[in-house]
DNA sequence: CATGAATGAGAGTTCATTCAT
DNA sequence: TATGAATGAACTCTCATTCAT
C-alpha cells in the first residue's frame, strides 16, 4: 500500500485544478517557497518568483499567508517538526547513550537532506521579526540539549568516553548542519549514504574503548 | 612607547582626521562591513548602514571601493588570506597527518572566530556575481583538497585510521565552520578554548588505536 | 456615434480608470515621454517627470516599461515605423525618380513634425545600449540608402540632373532632418505648410533641364 | 610665416609643464570638453571625464570655469565666434547674392567640421540656464538672418530665383547643420571636400535660370 | 595653486503589499 | 475568489560641487 495519496508529486498541480484542498495548495506555496529559499536565499527571493513558478498571481500568495515571512516562519515550522519527529522517537527508544547518539546522527544527518529541514538550519534567523526568531531559536536550543544529554547518558552508561558533553555536542552538530550547505539533490552521495557515513565518522570518536571496540567488532561479525 | 599606528583602535577614528592613510580607512570601511555582514547578512545591510557607523556620508564610501560587492568580496579574500596563511604553515611544518591535521583544526577554529574568516563561510555565496563566485568557490574547493590529503597522509604513515577520508573531511570541516554561525565574542566560550577543544574532540575520532584498527583490517580481509 | 477608442484625447485621461485597456495606456506612456524627450532630451527627464505628467506614480511606469531605455527605444521604434510605412508607400508607387523624391520629401517633411517622428533623428543614439543603437543605426543607413536609390532612379530616367547621388542625398535628408529640431506645432509654419514647401525647394535643385544645363555651363565659362 | 606658434598640438600637453599660460590651459580644457561634448553629450560627460583626459584632478578644472555649463557656453561661443568670422568675411565681400550664398554654404561647411562649430548645432540648448540659451538662440537667429539676407540679395539682383527666403534658408541651413550630426575626422569625406560639395549643391537650386524663371513669373501672374 | 576627500541631491529600479474589480 | 494595477519605501549608485590641506 501506497504510504499516501496525499503527496502532491509537483507542487505547480496543486494549482491546476480550480477546486482542490486548500490545504494542499498551501502546502504547494510551501514546497516551492522552501525550493527558492535555498536556491536563492530570502532576500534575493521575491513573492513574484513564487507566483511565477507556481503559476498563479502575486495576491493570491496572500489568500495563504500573511506575508513574506509567514511563508518563512512555516518552512522553520515544518523543518523543526520533522527534527522533533526524530528527537521523540529515539527517546522513545531505549539503548545505551552511543546508540542514542548514533540513531540521532542518522536520523538528523537524513533529514539535513530535506528541503524543510534544510531551511531550518540555513536560512537566516535575522530575516525573521524577534518574536518568530525567539521561537526558532528557542527550539534550536531545545535540539542541542537533547542531543547533549544523549552524550551525557552515554557517558553515565559507559558507552561514550568521558568528555566535554558541550563541545562534542557542538562538533556533532556543526557536522551535521553543515550537511545542509553542500548537499545536492543530484549529487554524488545520496541521503542514505550521508546519513549511514556521518553516524559511523560521528560516533567513533566518542566511543569507549578497552572493551567496546572489541564489541563493536563482534556485534558487526555476526 | 610605539605609535603602533598598525592597531587601529576603532574604524570610527579612522575616518576623524580628513588626511589619514587612505589605507587604515579602507581598511575600516572593511572592518564595519564585516562586522554588519556578520550581523544582519549582506542583502539587509545598506551602504547607509556602514557609512553611518562610520560617521560619514554614503559616497565617501565610493571612494575606497567600486561598489557593495566590491566591499563583500573584499572581506572575502581577506578571510581567505587568513586561512590560506594557516594551510601554508601546516604544509611546511613537518609531522606526522595526524599532527598536521590537528594543527589545521586548531588555526581553523581560530580563523573561524574572526569576522574576515566568518565572513568566508558565514555569507551567502549568491550574493556574488557569478565571477567572484567562482574565485571563491575555487578557494573552498582548495582548503577542502588540502584537508582530504593531511588524512591521506595520516592513514598512509599510520597516525590516522583507515576511514573514506571524504566524509572525515566533510565532518570535520562541517564541525568547525559551523563555529562561525554560533561563535559570539561575548560568549561563554573563548577563541582558544575553542580551538583547544575542537583540535582535540575532532582528532579524536581519527586516531589509530593499537589492536582496534587492526582487527577491522583484519574484518575486512576476511 | 462611435466611441472612437482609437483615439486617446489625452494621455492623462487614459490612467484615470484603473480598469482600462493597457494598450493605451502603455500607448499613453509612450506619448508622453516622446513629449517629454522632445522638451527635456532623455538624460534630464526623469521618471518621476512622466509619471508626474500622466497622474500616476513611478514605479507604476514598471508595469509598462522594463526600464527607461526601453520607453526611449519604443519611441525610436514607433518613429521608425512611420518613416517605414512612407517609404513602403512611395516604393510601391510608379513614376520618374523625381516624383519618388518629391514624394519622399512631402511625407517625410510630415514625420518629422510628429513627436515619434523626431525621436529618432533628434534624440542622441548615444543614451541606447550599443545592441540598440545598432538597430537604430540600420535603419537610418537603410533609409539614407533608399533616399539615393531614388535619386539614382531619376538620374537613369532622366527626370533628375546627372549629380552626386550621395551628397545629394545628405542635403535632402539633412534640411528634412532639421526639421525636428527648429519645428513647433503652435509655431508660424504648419506641417503641411512645410511638408509643401520642402518637397517643392528640394528638388528644385534637382530637376534636369532641356536646355538650361547647357546653359550652366556656358554661364560659368564666361 | 607659419600661422601661429599659440596652436597646442596636444591638450595634454598644456598640463605638463606648470609654468605655462594659464590662457593655454584654459584652451586645452575648452579643446577637450568640446571632444567629450561630442562624443558623450553634455550630460554624459563628467567633470571627471575632461580631468582624467588631460591627466589633472577635478577641483582643477574649477580654477579656470565656474561650473560645468561654463565651460559649455564657453564652447558655443568659441564656436558662433567662428560662424561669426564666416558672416562678416563674406558681408564685406562685394559680389551677387548668389556668390554671398555659395560663400556662406562653403565657409559654414567647414566650419560644421570643427569642433567648437559642431558644438553650436549639435549640443542641446537644454542643458543651458535661461540666460545663455537666450544668448544662444539671439546668435542663432542673427545667422539665420544673414543668410536670408542673402537670399534676398540674390532675388533682387537677379542672380537668385524667386522663392521664399525663409524655406530656402531652412533648406541650406539645415542641410549644412546637419554635417555637425554625421560627420567624422575620419571618414570618408574631408572637410574640403564637404564643403565644395555642398556649396555646389545647396546653390544649384537657387540659380535663376534665363527663361524658366520668368516663365514661371508670368505662370503666376495669369 | 592644486589636491584628495567629502557631500547633498537626485536618479533608476525593485518589491512587499494592497486596492478595486 | 482571484487578479491586474498601483503604491510607498527603500536601496544602490552617480555627480557637480566644495572643503581643508
Amino acid at each position: 500500500m501506497p504510504k499516501d495519496a496525499s503527496v502532491s508529486p509537483s507542487p505547480r498541480k496543486a494549482f491546476a485544478d480550480r477546486r482542490r484542498d486548500p490545504a494542499t495548495k498551501r502546502e504547494a506555496v510551501l514546497k516551492t517557497a522552501a525550493q527558492l529559499f535555498l536556491e536563492k536565499s530570502y532576500g534575493r527571493m521575491s513573492m513574484n518568483d513564487v507566483a511565477d513558478r507556481l503559476n498563479i498571481t502575486k495576491p493570491a500568495l496572500y489568500h495563504y499567508f500573511d506575508n513574506k515571512e509567514d511563508i518563512l516562519l512555516e518552512c522553520y515550522r515544518l523543518g523543526v517538526g520533522l527534527i522533533e519527529e526524530i528527537l521523540n522517537g529515539i527517546a522513545d527508544h531505549c539503548g545505551t547513550g552511543l546508540q542514542k547518539v548514533e540513531a540521532f546522527v542518522h536520523s538528523y544527518a537524513t533529514v539535513m537532506t530535506v528541503n524543510f529541514g534544510r531551511c531550518v538550519m540555513r536560512l537566516d534567523e535575522g530575516d525573521l521579526t524577534s518574536d518568530a526568531r525567539a521561537e526558532v531559536r528557542t527550539y534550536k536550543r531545545k535540539i542541542d540539549r537533547r542531543l547533549r544529554s544523549f552524550i551525557e547518558e552515554g557517558i553515565a552508561d559507559g558507552s561514550i568516553a568521558p568528555c566535554d558533553s558541550k563541545i562534542a555536542a557542538f562538533s556533532i552538530a556543526g557536522a551535521l548542519n553543515w550537511i545542509c550547505m553542500w548537499y545536492e539533490p543530484d549529487g554524488a552521495l545520496s541521503p542514505e549514504e550521508i546519513a549511514t557515513q556521518f553516524a559511523r565518522t560521528l560516533t567513533q570518536g566518542l566511543v569507549a574503548r578497552k572493551r567496546s571496540s572489541r564489541l563493536r567488532v563482534v556485534f558487526k561479525e555476526e
